[in-house]
DNA sequence: ACAATAGATAAGCATGGACTTATGTGATTC
DNA sequence: GAATCACATAAGTCCATGCTTATCTATTGT
């Protein structure tokens, strides 16, 4: 897990689909399939890509793969984009108000 | 400017290493290259993807070209991380507080 | 034990992306 | 105005990557 892998990871529209996907509760890897016009081995190989980049993770359920987002990822590209602080516009620091406000 | 764009540009090390170094102050292309193994093209070429990205913007000054970070890419990765705000670990929570305390 | 199902892996192919050398363009200096 | 400098662009090469079809492994159900 590198911020090359992850960056690397999310710069495929598809494997973004698939991570929101995810987000939005866990399923198994034919569950994320459907209204996906995507093969099986392809699904599969974009997962373990996720994988690989600490932004999903397994967790097997007899013949089935449960799949979740695995915050490890998205840690890491916080803590980039931590760096680069002094540069975020205002509108961000508003936009991480009103989150802030939407979790209450 | 997508969010394709943003995570492919960002998915190389090279260029997030040019990233880095303009974030700690604009500079020209040239003195972008001082202390990096790299051709002049393929700099001017990371730049191009950069700027494709909304990350780097360019300002000509004479035959000199100042690059600085564009603070636009960065919101916009702020932007999706923010979606998933749900799957953010408490240390994330700690490192923005920390980083909070050091603004001050 | 056997068939079916969920998923991973292998191998091949076609496209994309990062580099190279060579050349073009626009601004500066003498 | 000719040489020089800062940078961009063109064209070609090589490796990475996303897909395909085919096959393999592991679990479940009968």
């Amino acid at each position: 897990m590198s911020e090359d892998d992850i960056f690397k990871a999310l710069g495929d529209t598809t494997r973004r689909a698939i991570f929101e996907k995810l987000a939005s509760g866990a399923m198994n890897a034919s569950a994320l399939r459907e209204g996906m016009a995507i093969s099986q081995p392809a699904m599969s190989q974009h997962l373990a890509v996720l994988r690989g980049a600490s932004l999903v993770r397994e967790r097997r359920q007899g013949r089935y793969v449960n799949y979740e987002v695995d915050p490890d990822g998205l840690a890491r590209i916080a803590g980039w984009l931590a760096r680069y602080r002094t540069y975020w516009p205002a509108r961000i620091e508003a936009l991480e108000a009103l989150l802030k406000d939407m979790d209450q």
